[in-house]
DNA sequence: ATAGGTCAAGCGAGG
DNA sequence: CCTCGCTTGACCTAT
């Protein structure tokens, strides 16, 4: 059974002047701005966790861009290069401690460019570098629990999926440290020739990291049903925990695989007799988690 | 003040 | 070969 929605990244009720990701280009780059951009992004996350509180919205995922350029393979700057570190940590922990107070699960989710399997170096080691400031992130938020997680996709094939999940197994194993090892997910993909949750079980994934199933995106990836897909997600998770998944719609007039603003249809509910929590990633953000509650008439605490 | 082009990034599908 | 779509539009320049 659902138990707790959540959304993503962004609120638009707050407008866009609380924002959490704001950047620069790499042209402009000077640590002095990056300091001024990361502090009022690490301040707006307060704002918007204390949001989630007020609106008791207890899932809710940090967007990967509190910290412009942190990650990029030129190595512009670490944080204690900041000179408003000691704030900007003060700030993160803050909202970890909202959000700790108020039982509200976080996660996060590194973009696309996050291939820690590809066959190229440079790529491995950049998806690295991404996954230790999303770590990062999760530390400085200081939670309680390991509840936290890095959820990401596994980035390719590359033409072979057995040899693929060997490169990702051997990576994990050599290149991340054990807190980065225990708090990452691995979510299905959208595109059939890509990894359904059964790929993940059956190549070995799901035994190394617990699985996110991604309803929409099983819709045009799968090799087993919905129900079997969610059996096999929430087996990667101890049974003291509760698992993930992930609910979006297509989007009009676009691909398929877009997320439309709002959701519409009833999230399933009979997916496994163990409790979910549910990401929706729909562009209005929690308006359309909003808006999902009141038609549903949800009182998801 | 706003519109429109631009941006750091990997992969695969489709035209 | 180009565009889209993904985690997420915001930045920047010209008007």
């Amino acid at each position: 059974m659902i138990r707790h929605l959540g959304y993503a990244c962004k609120n638009m009720t707050l407008g866009n002047k609380v924002l959490t990701d704001r950047t620069l280009r790499e042209a402009r780059f000077t640590l002095e701005r990056v300091d001024d951009l990361v502090l009022k992004n690490s301040q707006d996350l307060i704002t918007i966790m204390q949001w989630n509180a007020d609106n008791e919205i207890k899932f809710f995922r940090i967007g990967s861009g509190l910290f412009p350029f942190m990650d990029h393979p030129k190595q512009y700057y670490k944080f204690e290069d900041l000179k408003n570190w000691p704030l900007i940590a003060a700030n993160i922990a803050v909202a970890g401690k909202i959000a700790a107070d108020n039982g509200i699960r976080l996660s996060c989710h590194p973009g696309p460019y996050t291939c820690l399997a590809s066959p190229d170096n440079l790529t491995v080691i950049k998806s690295v570098k991404t996954i230790e400031m999303h770590a990062m992130l999760g530390k400085m938020l200081c939670l309680p629990t390991d509840d936290f997680v890095i959820n990401f996709h596994m980035g390719g094939v590359y033409g072979d999926k057995r040899e693929t999940a060997k490169r990702f197994i051997n990576n994990l194993n050599t290149l991340l440290t054990d807190w980065e090892r225990k708090h990452i997910t691995i979510e299905n993909d959208d595109k059939a020739s890509m990894w359904s949750i059964s790929d993940l079980v059956e190549y070995g994934i799901g035994n190394k990291v617990r699985l996110v199933l991604d309803v929409h995106h099983h819709r045009f990836c799968n090799r087993e049903s919905l129900h079997d897909a969610a059996d096999m997600a929430f087996e990667t998770w101890p049974t003291d925990q509760v698992p993930k998944i992930h609910y979006s719609e297509s989007a009009e007039g676009k691909k398929p695989q877009a997320h439309s603003d709002y959701i519409f249809d009833p999230i399933p509910n009979d997916l496994h007799s163990r409790d979910y929590d549910v990401m929706i990633e729909a562009k209005a953000k929690e308006l359309a988690l909003q808006a999902y509650q009141r038609k549903y008439q949800l009182l998801h605490s």
